[in-house]
DNA sequence: GTGGTCTAGACCACA
DNA sequence: GTGGTCTAGACCACG
C-alpha cells in the first residue's frame, strides 16, 4: 500500500464550488476509478494543504466527511487512508459512468444555450481527451 | 415586440443556487431559445419580483448583470427589452466553442480520474446531447 | 433663416447620460460652433422626436430648459428658434475649446488609466478626427 | 503582498457619480498605477464600509463588480485580493488603444460640432494629457 | 410608470 | 474572520 502522490490532486480556487468539496469529490473518483485503491495512504493533511495552497482545515474537513461517508478510514497516528474492501466494493464501469453524468449533462446544457452543434462539440471533447491522456 | 408573459418565470427558493442567478439562467435560455426575441419587453422589475415573491432589487441584479452580458438592454423609463442583433456581434462558431472549453477539460479530467475509456464517455455524452434537444 | 435639419442631431441610449442632456448639450455645440445660427428655426418636438425615436416630453425638456437658458427662445405657434445676438454673442475659438475640454479631460484620464502613452492616443484621435470629416 | 492601507481610500456622498462607482474607479486607478499591486490584499469589506461610512453592501457591490472585471480576485473566506498576471493576459498595446476608441470618437463628434480646427483639439488635448501625468 | 442606489439588519457558507 | 445573498423600505432621476 504506497502513499498516494500528491501529483493526483488539484483545485481551483476561481471555482463557485467550495474546495473541500472539490477536494472530496476528487478524492471519490480516484478511488472509484482504481488510482487510490483500498490499502492506499492518502498525502497527510499537511502536506496536501501546502501542496495546494489551502487551508489545512480545508483538506481536514474533506478527510473527515469522506471518514463518516466510509471512503477513508482514519488509523490513528499513521494518517488516513483508502478504506478496504469491507467499505465499498470497487464500481464497474457503468457505475463510474453515472458518476460522470452530471457533469456531461452541464456542459451539454451549456452547448445548447450556446446553440452549437453536437458534431463540433463531441469533437472537441474528444479532442481535450486525448490530448491529454 | 409584445411585452412576455409573467407566466414564462419561476423560481425555487429551496435550490442553493442564489435566487438572481436562477433568474439569469433562466432569462438567457429563454432568450438562446427564442422564446423572448431581441425587441421583446420584460416584465418590470417591482411585477417579476410580485409574481415571485421576491424582493424587487433581487430581480433588478439579475437584469443588471444580464445587462452588461449584453443579454438585455434598457430603455430609460421603459423597462428592460432584450438585446438586438447590435447588443451582441453574435460570436461565430469557433468563439462559442471556445466558451465551452473549460468545462469539457474539467469533464474529460473527471473521466480520466475515473479511469474511463474515451469510448464510453463519448457515447454518454452524444446520448445525453441528443436526448435533451 | 432655414429650418435646421434633423441630420444635426443623435443621441446614445446605452450612454449613462440622460438623454435630455445629451441633446441639450449637443444644441449648445451647435450654437457655439455657427452650425445653428441666431433666428435659425428648430426642428418641431415632435419630427425630433420621431428622428431621434425619443419620447416628445424628452425633447421638449431640452428645448424647455435651453430657452431657459436663453439659448433657444420659443415663438409662439411656430416652434422655438436660436435666439439673436442680444441672448449670447458667437463664441470665439477659445470659448469653444473650452467647452470641449470635459471630454478631453476625460478622455485623458483613461488613456492614462490604460497606460497608453502620449504618441499613439494623440495619434489614434487625429486618424478619427480626420476620417470622419 | 501587505494589505493595503484604509488611508488609501475615499468618496464624496455628495457626488452624483453612485458610491460604488467611485470605488471602482478609484480601485482600477490605484491598480493601473501601482499603488495595489497584484497579489495585495485590499481591506475587508466591513472594514472599509466602516472606515467610509457605507452600507458594507455597496463596498461589496463594487469589489463583486472588479471581480467580474477581472481587476479584483476573490480567495474565499479571506478576502479579495488584486487580480495577478493570470487573472488578465494583460492587453496589449493595440487592444488598450481600442478600448480608448469610443470616448476618442465622441470627443471627435464634439469637436466637429464647436467647428474647431484639428489643430487646436490637438494641441489642447495633448497639453492635458501631459500635464496631469 | 420605469430602473438605480443606498441603508439597516439578518442569515448563510467557507476557511 | 471572510464575502454572498436576501429582505424591507426609502429616495432619486428619467421619460
Amino acid at each position: 500500500m504506497p502513499p498516494s502522490s500528491l501529483t493526483l490532486f488539484s483545485v481551483s480556487p476561481g471555482s463557485p464550488e467550495p474546495l473541500y468539496r472539490q477536494l472530496m469529490d476528487q478524492i471519490r473518483r480516484l478511488v472509484a476509478g482504481g488510482q487510490l485503491a483500498p490499502g492506499d495512504d492518502l498525502p497527510s493533511v499537511r502536506d496536501l494543504a501546502q501542496s495546494l495552497t489551502l487551508n489545512p482545515m480545508t483538506v481536514s474537513k474533506a478527510y473527515g466527511l469522506l471518514e463518516m461517508e466510509g471512503v477513508l478510514q482514519r488509523r490513528r497516528g499513521l494518517g488516513m487512508q483508502v478504506a478496504g474492501a469491507q467499505g465499498k466494493p470497487a464500481l464497474d464501469v457503468a457505475a463510474r459512468l453515472e458518476l460522470l453524468r452530471p457533469i456531461l449533462e452541464r456542459a451539454a446544457l451549456e452547448a445548447r444555450q450556446l446553440e452549437l452543434d453536437s458534431n463540433f462539440v463531441l469533437e472537441l471533447f474528444q479532442q481535450i481527451f486525448e490530448e491529454k491522456t
